[in-house]
DNA sequence: TATTGTTATACTCTATAACTATA
DNA sequence: TATAGTTATAGAGTATAACAATA
């Protein structure tokens, strides 16, 4: 198990972290009855104000037209309402409900709670790791 | 930017890392023609030998049904082979082709290097991440 | 009876292309 | 012409339920 290559070995766990945290992540937001991609949304548009279609393609990375079917589901289920831009005609602004303010402060609650129980770190440790991790190339920090 | 609460302030650290990281797989897999799952499920079958159906399940933590076509789809591109197994009738045996082992390898080393390239770490970092990802709760060490 | 793998079905996310209404 | 959002379409992953073959 020991005196493999530190570099492949650290890559290994890392991956394991990933899928660990992306596991604990996709369980919490169905706990809420959400997918990944509506629980990141959710939380964008909550907590950016009014955000146009555009904008959260964009910081999703993805197409316009997915942008569409998924809030579509959040304002079926009243989390989340379109609004028409008063400065461009073409631009629909999101809007969280009060609901969807919740549903999402709830949430994101539940998903830093799951993740630090994840990591089992103490302080020292936690102030070390996040020195770690402030250095990592992100693509987009949230 | 500083003085936030430290836990909250790693996680969303975490989360940065982790949506980092998964898209740089992606990118990876997808210059290999291959999705995220498929990558996985390759990477399982070349690094562990003849291996059922179930086994891949269990290790991909879905259900049975899916494994079926994402070795459907391995096995039309011939990276993948189903074999009856001589023990159980009811058991086919997953193997890597030749050219699945090659695969499997080019495109994991890719992700390595993928990974440690995002890192940028020195050697003493890199040593005090690993020791801190030793003792996270992965539900599934790969 | 229980298990393995498949099929049928349905839902979500994803992208591309074509469309509309604006700008 | 270019942009914002939608629709149509297609492919992939996911789960549930029902099924055949086998244990």
């Amino acid at each position: 198990m020991t005196g493999g290559d530190p570099t492949e070995e650290i890559v290994e766990h890392l991956f394991a972290l990933v899928d660990s945290l992306r596991a604990g992540f996709e369980a919490t937001a169905a706990a809420f009855d959400l997918s990944v991609a509506q629980a990141k949304v959710l939380r964008y548009v909550a907590g950016s104000g009014p955000v146009p279609m555009r904008d959260v393609a964009c910081r999703m990375r993805c197409d316009a037209s997915n942008v569409t079917g998924i809030i579509d589901r959040l304002e079926d289920r009243g989390l989340v309402e379109r609004r028409a831009s008063s400065a461009d005609r073409r631009v629909k602004t999101l809007v969280a409900t009060a609901r969807g303010q919740e549903v999402a402060g709830a949430l994101w609650s539940a998903v830093r709670s799951g993740a630090v129980a994840q990591l089992r770190m103490d302080d020292d440790d936690r102030v070390t790791l996040l020195r770690l991790l402030g250095r990592v190339d992100h693509v987009a920090p949230r």
